[in-house]
DNA sequence: GATTTAATTTAGCCATGGCTAAAATAATGT
DNA sequence: ACATTATTTTAGCCATGGCTAAATTAAATC
C-alpha cells in the first residue's frame, strides 16, 4: 500500500528534480535533509520504494522517479496545491500558514474531496503561490519564470510565483506589499551581493535583501 | 504523544460509554469490534491508555475513560462533527459519506482549521445527524431523544437525530423523505416485532421496517 | 597513486500497532 | 460444586519507519 510516508518522499523527490536547475541527479541526503531525516532512514525508504518500481536507485549515486512514482507524486501534490487553494480562498487562512496545514491535510483526503474543492474554486489550475497545479491526469505545466534576483535593471515586471519554503519569509513578503500580480521594478543593486532597490506597485520604493528576491520569480510586463 | 489511534480508542470508548443505556461497563470486545480489529489488539491498547492515565482499567471487567481521557475523546468528536457538518453544508456532501470522509479529516485538522470552521459555519451546537457538538471546552449537552421504535400511535413527532453507523441505511432514509425536522406519526404497529405504518409529513405513508425506526430519534411535537 | 574527507549504505536497535495461538479468568448450566 | 463456554489476557510474532554507529564507496587533495 501507498503510505502517508511513501507520498511525502515521492513529493519530495519530485520537487527535488524539477525544482532547480532541472535534471540535477537527487541524492540520499538531499532526501534525507527535506524530509528532516536521517540519511540511513532515507537510504531504507529508498530502498523500498525502488523494490517497488516507483523509482531506480543508482547505489551512491542518486534516484529518479519511475512514471508510476511520479504519478503518485503528481497526485500528492494536487492535493497539497488544491487544499492550499481552498484555505486560503474559502476559509480566508494567510499564505504564510497552508503549507502546514496541507502538509497534513493532503493525506487524508477521498478523490471525492479532491473533486469538490476543485469546483468549488472552479478548476484552478495555478496554486495559491503561483505553482502549477498538476491535473487530475497528471500532467504539470512547467512554468520557469525568472527570479527577481536576476531581473535587469529598468525590467517593469509582475509577481508570479513565491516560494513557498519559509513562512516567516511569505510574511515578510505580505508585508512589504509583495504579493502574486504585484509589479515590481528594480532601480539599483547594490554591489556585493548588497540588496537591490525595488520600485512597488507605482508607489513605493523598499530596499529588498537579495535572499528574498531570489525566492521571486516574475514575468517579464510588457 | 496523542496518535490517531489513541484518538480512535478514546472516541470510541466514550461512544459506547454514553452511546447505549448509560453507564453501561464498556468491555475489550465491545471495544475490538467497533474498531474492527483484534480483542488482544484492543487489550494491548488499552493497557497503553491506562498506563498514560487515559483511562482506568479493571482487568476482566472493562474499562471507564479518565477526565484526561474524556477531554481527548470530546476534542476528537468536536473535530469529527464540525468537519460531517462542513462537508454537507459547505461542499454539498450528502450525509450517508460525512462520516467515513471525516473520519480520515479528524485527525488531520489543527486548532486553526476547527475555529475557522466552526466561525464559516455559525458556531452550530448540533451536528448533521442531530448529535451534539462538545465545546471547544470539553462539554457537551445530552439530548436523548426517544427512539422512532418506541413512540406510540397516534403521537406527532419530529426527527432530531439519526444514528450515522450504516451509511446504507441513512441512504434509505433520505429516499423515504426521513430527515431531521421532518414530522413523523406513528399509525399502525404490525404484531410480532413487524413494520411500522409511518405518516411523513403530513402527505406520505410508508410502512418501516423496526430496526430503522430503532435508529431515529424523535421529539414529541407540540 | 595514496590518503584524507564526505557521502552512502549496512547492521542492528527501538516504538507503534497490528496479528494468532495459548493460557487464564469469569460466567453459565446441570 | 463442577464442567463447559465465552471472554480476556499473555506471549510471541510481523511490518512500518524512525534512529545511531560502523563499514563501505566515491571524490578530492597531496
Amino acid at each position: 500500500m501507498i503510505s502517508q510516508a511513501i507520498e511525502d518522499y515521492l513529493k519530495t523527490i519530485y520537487k527535488l528534480q524539477h525544482g532547480g536547475t532541472e535534471n540535477e541527479r537527487v541524492t540520499t541526503s538531499m532526501i534525507a535533509d527535506r524530509m528532516g531525516v536521517a540519511a540511513a532512514s532515507a537510504t531504507n525508504m529508498i530502498k523500498k520504494l525502488a523494490e517497488m518500481h516507483l523509482l531506480v536507485h543508482t547505489p551512491y549515486q542518486g534516484v529518479g522517479l519511475t512514471g508510476a512514482g511520479r504519478k503518485i507524486a503528481l497526485e500528492t501534490i494536487r492535493h497539497h496545491r488544491l487544499i492550499e487553494l481552498y484555505l486560503a480562498q474559502a476559509l480566508g487562512y494567510p499564505w504564510d500558514q497552508i503549507d502546514a496545514e496541507a502538509d497534513r491535510l493532503e493525506h487524508a483526503i477521498s478523490e471525492e474531496f479532491e473533486d469538490r474543492i476543485d469546483k468549488a474554486l472552479g478548476y484552478p489550475t495555478i496554486g495559491a503561490h503561483g505553482e502549477p497545479i498538476p491535473t487530475k491526469q497528471g500532467k504539470i505545466e512547467d512554468l520557469d519564470y525568472p527570479r527577481l534576483s536576476d531581473l535587469e535593471t529598468g525590467q517593469p515586471a509582475i509577481i508570479r510565483r513565491v516560494s513557498d519554503r519559509n513562512p516567516e519569509m511569505l510574511r515578510y513578503m505580505d508585508q512589504m506589499g509583495l504579493q502574486l500580480g504585484t509589479r515590481v521594478e528594480v532601480r539599483e543593486k547594490a554591489p556585493f551581493s548588497g540588496p537591490l532597490q525595488l520600485k512597488i506597485d507605482a508607489d513605493k520604493e523598499e530596499a529588498l535583501g537579495l535572499e528574498v528576491a531570489y525566492n521571486i520569480f516574475v514575468d517579464l510586463a510588457p
